[in-house]
DNA sequence: TCCGTATATAATCAAATGGTTATTGAACAA
DNA sequence: TTGTTCAATAACCATTTGATTATATACGGA
């Protein structure tokens, strides 16, 4: 099925503010609770709440639980939508080569892990 | 060199909008008018040509010029950008069976080709 | 119970967004 | 030159966005 257009709405309107990919680039790293994700930012604790209702609205983040905290997990899925629907015009920037390229580095990487 | 977060936030932002994401999506079957353009939609013109404003600030449209008309044109490369910055989380969602799908699913049609 | 820490919410505000109508401008055709 | 068509611009408006400060709520520790 694909995703409908409503999701991703909220999800390229999330990856359009660079504080917002910030955010999913340090969860990337691991779990982090609200504080620690305001830290890099010379930007108030309640506008980071904000950004993170808007990627939570969007699916791209959970909220966790520990004591006092909120710790927010970086949710992938509709990544993998906006994803699927860039495949769509892949074809418009030439895409094989790239795509053989990223597969054989992939399995270089492995080679390396054994 | 990685797209700089100036464009990005342009190209997500520009992405964000339906409206912009169908005429992109009927750009891909060929250039066309504003006039053409805005004819699926029960919106004004001046209304597609500020959507058409956003897109080509995003880099993601060109204009053409053929007597009166100004055809516009798919532009993809901020959709490859786009596409690279996403392939930073494909880890997040299970990348490699999908790309060797993706691979396998491209030669079978190579080889129907033939 | 009372205090401190972590987070959320409310109220407010300026700027950006997405639409409208009205008008202008540019290119062709008669 | 005059009219017609295509597109852009201007002026306007309501809504949304991204930030602020101030306040409330939830939890754990002394």
């Amino acid at each position: 099925m694909q995703p409908h257009s409503y999701t991703l709405d909220a999800t390229f309107a999330a990856l359009a503010d660079p504080t917002r990919r910030a955010i999913l680039a340090r969860l990337a790293l691991g779990d982090a609770s609200v504080t620690e994700l305001a830290e890099p930012f010379s930007m108030t604790q309640p506008a980071i709440s904000k950004h993170l209702k808007v990627l939570e609205h969007a699916g791209l983040i959970s909220r966790g639980k520990d004591a006092q905290r909120r710790p927010r997990r970086l949710e992938a899925k509709p990544l993998a939508d906006a994803n699927q629907w860039l495949e769509g015009y892949r074809q418009f920037w030439g895409t094989s080569f790239h795509r053989l390229d990223t597969l054989l580095d992939e399995m270089k990487a492995q080679e390396k892990k054994r």
